[in-house]
DNA sequence: CGGTGATTTGATTTTTCTCAATCCGGGTGG
DNA sequence: CCACCCGGATTGAGAAAAATCAAATCACCG
C-alpha cells in the first residue's frame, strides 16, 4: 500500500496557485494573514460565529457543512489547497456554516478588518472578491445541475472526475488519490445515503472503470467514467 | 375571480428596493442603464451569449435556467422585481444560463462596460456586488439545504412561503397571489417531477393549508405551512 | 487484542417517477 | 355563437430508484 503522504496529502507545493479571481500572490501582497493549522476533524469555524475572518486553504482538505435549526445538514462543498473560504458569509456578518478539516490541514487567516480596508485601498482586490464569488456561484449551480439530473452512479463518478481533476491541478495524480471523507459525507454532499454512495462505487468497480480499496481511489477508465457521468440518456 | 393586475403584476411600485448589496438608488446614480421590455417567455438572454450587460429586474418575473450539453436543465431561479441577473456570469465572459421571462417584465439593462468603468471609480459600486454575490450564494445554498433534505410537500410548502415573502416585501399580498410558472418549472427548481408538485399542492389544499385554483394560490395557514416546511422529523 | 467507527452487502419499504387518461380554460376559426 | 383545439393541470396505477433497516466485515487505535 502506498504511503499516503506520496498522494495527496503533501503540505507545501511548489507552483503558486491562482483561485478563481483571487490568486495567491495577489493576497499575498495585498493583505496580512497568519497561519493557521487545524488537525482532522477540528472545526476551522462554526455557523453562527461572528465573521472575523476569510480562510485561503493552503493545505489538507476542509468540508464545509450547511445546517438548519431543525437539525438538517448538507455538506456544501470539499476545499482543497487554492480555495477560498467564508467570503459567501461576507455581508451577513457571522458565519453561514461550518468548516471542518478533513485531515491535518493548513490555512491562511485573513482577518475582516484588514481584508476590507487592503479591498478599499486596493480596488483590484475588491473586484478580485467579486470574480471569485461569481465563479463559487457557477460552480455550486453546477452541482445543483448535476446532482438534480444524474443518478447516483452518475454523480459519484462526477464528483470522483472532480476531485481527479482538482487534485491534478495542484500537482498530483488525477486517477489514483486518497478520499478525505467518508461514505455519508460524500453522500451528503451528493445528496444520496452512505450505503447508496457504496453501492454505487461498487458498481463502478464491477465494471471495471475504478479500482477501490476503502478510502484509495484508482480511476481505470476515466473516458468511461466520464461518458457515464454525461450520458443524459440514463439520468436518474 | 380576481383581476391578476390587483395580485402581483403591478408594473411600478412606489417604494425604493434594497436588494442585498446593491440598492436601486446606488445603481440609479452610479451607472447608466436601459429599460428593455420583455414579453413573457421570450428571452432576455441565452447560455453561451457573450456577456454584454447585467440586468435589474424592475416588474415582472424571470426564470433563470442552467443546462448541460447533453439536455439535462434545471430552473435555477425565478426573480422578482429588485433581483440582479447575470452578475455571477461575471468573470466567466458568457451567460452561464437562460433568463426567460414568465410574464411582461422590464429590465433595467446595464452595459458590461460601464459597470465595469464605474466600479472602478466608485469603490462602494464594487463592494455592493460583492455583497450581492455573497447574498446569492447563501440564497441559493438554503435552496439546496432544503431541496436535498425535506420531502416533495415540504419543498412546495418552503417555495410558496419563499415566493410570499418576496412578493410580501414587494408590497404585494403573502398569502394571495397568482404563480408565474408553470407546475413543471416549479418541479424543475425543486427537483421534482410535475405531477409530484399538482400532488403536494393537492395535499396540502386536502389539508386545509390552501386554496388553489390553477395558478392561483391563496395561503390560508401559512402558520401550519411554515411548521410543516421545516418539519426535520417527516424528512424525505 | 478488544473496541469503535467506517464500509460493505442484503432485504424490504418508501418515495418519487413514469406512463396513461382525463379534465379544464382560453383562444380560434367556422 | 359555439364547437374545437391545445397546453397546462389533475388523478390514478404501476415501476424504478433510492432510502431504510439489518447484519457482517474490516481497518485502525488505544
Amino acid at each position: 500500500m502506498l504511503a499516503t503522504r506520496t498522494l495527496n496529502s503533501v503540505r507545501t507545493l511548489a507552483q503558486p496557485l491562482i483561485a478563481a479571481g483571487i490568486s495567491q500572490e495577489l493576497l499575498q501582497r495585498s493583505v496580512a494573514f497568519a497561519r493557521r493549522r487545524i488537525s482532522a476533524g477540528q472545526a476551522l469555524y462554526r455557523a453562527g460565529q461572528v465573521l472575523r475572518a476569510v480562510y485561503f486553504v493552503n493545505a489538507g482538505c476542509i468540508k464545509s457543512v450547511l445546517a438548519s435549526s431543525d437539525g438538517r445538514e448538507r455538506v456544501t462543498g470539499f476545499h482543497l489547497r487554492g480555495e477560498l473560504l467564508a467570503l459567501e458569509s461576507i455581508g451577513a456578518g457571522t458565519h453561514e456554516g461550518d468548516a471542518l478539516a478533513l485531515e491535518d490541514s493548513e490555512v491562511w487567516e485573513i482577518a475582516m478588518c484588514d481584508l476590507m480596508s487592503a479591498a478599499a485601498r486596493q480596488p483590484e482586490l475588491q473586484a478580485a472578491m467579486t470574480l471569485q464569488l461569481s465563479a463559487q456561484v457557477r460552480a455550486e449551480r453546477q452541482w445543483l445541475l448535476s446532482v438534480g439530473t444524474l443518478g447516483a452512479e452518475q454523480r459519484v463518478a462526477t464528483l470522483l472526475l472532480d476531485l481527479g481533476r482538482r487534485l491534478h491541478a495542484l500537482g498530483f495524480s488525477a486517477t489514483h488519490f486518497v478520499l478525505r471523507m467518508t461514505r455519508a459525507e460524500i453522500g451528503s454532499f451528493l445528496n444520496l445515503q452512505l450505503e447508496t454512495v457504496t453501492r454505487a462505487i461498487s458498481h463502478l468497480r464491477e465494471r471495471g472503470l475504478l479500482d477501490v480499496t476503502r478510502r484509495e481511489i484508482r480511476i481505470l477508465d476515466a473516458q468511461a467514467l466520464s461518458e457515464l457521468a454525461s450520458s443524459g440518456a440514463t439520468a436518474h
